[in-house]
DNA sequence: ACGCCACCTGTCCACGTGGACAATGGCGGG
DNA sequence: CCCGCCATTGTCCACGTGGACAGGTGGCGT
């Protein structure tokens, strides 16, 4: 973050190309694939992908060569006409971020900071509707209700074993003995009616 | 965001205020909504708000009072226990952020960058649930993804352990043995990257 | 025919896990 | 004031797991 990555830019507009260069290594005129599997190939994970003026869902980034190229690397999509549907077809489609292709350069190199961090980046526009979709749309009901009966100290160690960490790692963060961690565990095995740390990471997580 | 602004930090946590200290200008042990007002007052907006160990919605925070002082801040929640549950409330309530407590200090600083800069902050666990549930027709790349690369056999095998079933039920199942078992989970965690078959489970149910 | 690969099986061993006995101190309600 | 709940820690042990050595078969392409 502090020393820029390098980043690949895929576009095929002229004036964003010269618009982005100053913050690229190297500008791609053109969506091909292979040329994001050469980056990959040098060790490169950033990439800023220009999706034009194509359809909403331009077939492209559903197709599974695309797709495969793109596994592994770090794809901040530009929109230039950014849309709720499209910024979330390209974000399930494996994208790490979705953003305005003329929005202001700060942002951009904001947004590629959070991206190279291994985070995902959404604008606040897309995100805060999001948010008020699963808010009014979705019932609450088993988001995290596996946490209601157990204490606030069980509730927070079944949160780090759900999570895969192990019982000394967990007494080490929490800052007790691994001894009491298991005591913690057998509470919220017996609790919730599982008998083993991964039936309870799959209930934490809402699985089946 | 070169030049950091001032910073005030709510904790009842001893060990996260010494923790977060080093970035903040402030830092107030307490809740109190007034200690919103002059922070305000001051001119300044930037809030980190520790939630500790409170029931997963605490009351202060849907408090009329809470949101009147929290109005025109950009506050970043930080929960010790986050949950899908906690970040919607939060977020819904007025909040420009929401992260993990422990997490590293380098994710907080690049969070509160992007909440200063007028953009919102989710992590991407919360983030990327977020977006599988608006768009939950498409399964996300990682949930339909995460066999790629595995033979027939192993994937029956990675879905077998991935629910909880202990080798030996599998190898039964599959009419195989155990050790055989044991092999294909060899080659699983290899392909994936993960050391683990409840770090299998979490990939394979598209978790993280 | 040779090599590669998917599939199968064997033994040994270090380690983490979960259960079965325990015990102590604190804190709030009846 | 005692009882129950919570958090904490202790030892011992059976068991499953995952890694590190091994191998053996059958199919498929050059």
């Amino acid at each position: 973050m502090r020393t820029p990555e390098p980043l690949l830019i895929l576009t095929t507009d002229e004036l964003l190309a010269e618009r982005w260069q100053g913050l690229a290594d190297r500008v791609l005129h053109g969506r091909q694939a292979d040329a994001l599997d050469a980056w990959r190939r040098d060790g490169h994970r950033l990439v800023v992908a220009d999706l034009g003026l194509g359809s909403p869902t331009s077939p492209l980034w559903e197709s599974a060569a695309w797709k495969r190229s793109a596994h592994g690397l770090q794809i901040l999509a530009a929109s230039s006409v950014p849309s709720e549907d499209e910024g979330l077809t390209l974000m399930n489609a494996g994208a790490s971020g979705y953003c305005h292709s003329h929005g202001p350069l700060d942002t951009l190199r904001q947004a590629l900071e959070v991206i190279a961090s291994g985070e995902l980046w959404v604008g606040r526009a897309l995100l805060s509707r999001l948010l008020r979709l699963v808010d009014s749309r979705l019932p609450r009901a088993g988001l995290a209700d596996w946490s209601s009966g157990l204490t606030d100290r069980e509730r927070e160690v079944a949160h780090h074993a759900a999570v895969g960490e192990s019982n000394a790692l967990i007494g080490d963060t929490l800052g007790i003995t691994e001894r009491t961690v298991k005591a913690h565990l057998k509470a919220i095995f017996e609790k919730l009616g599982v008998e083993d740390r991964l039936q309870l990471a799959l209930r934490v997580h809402g699985v089946r």
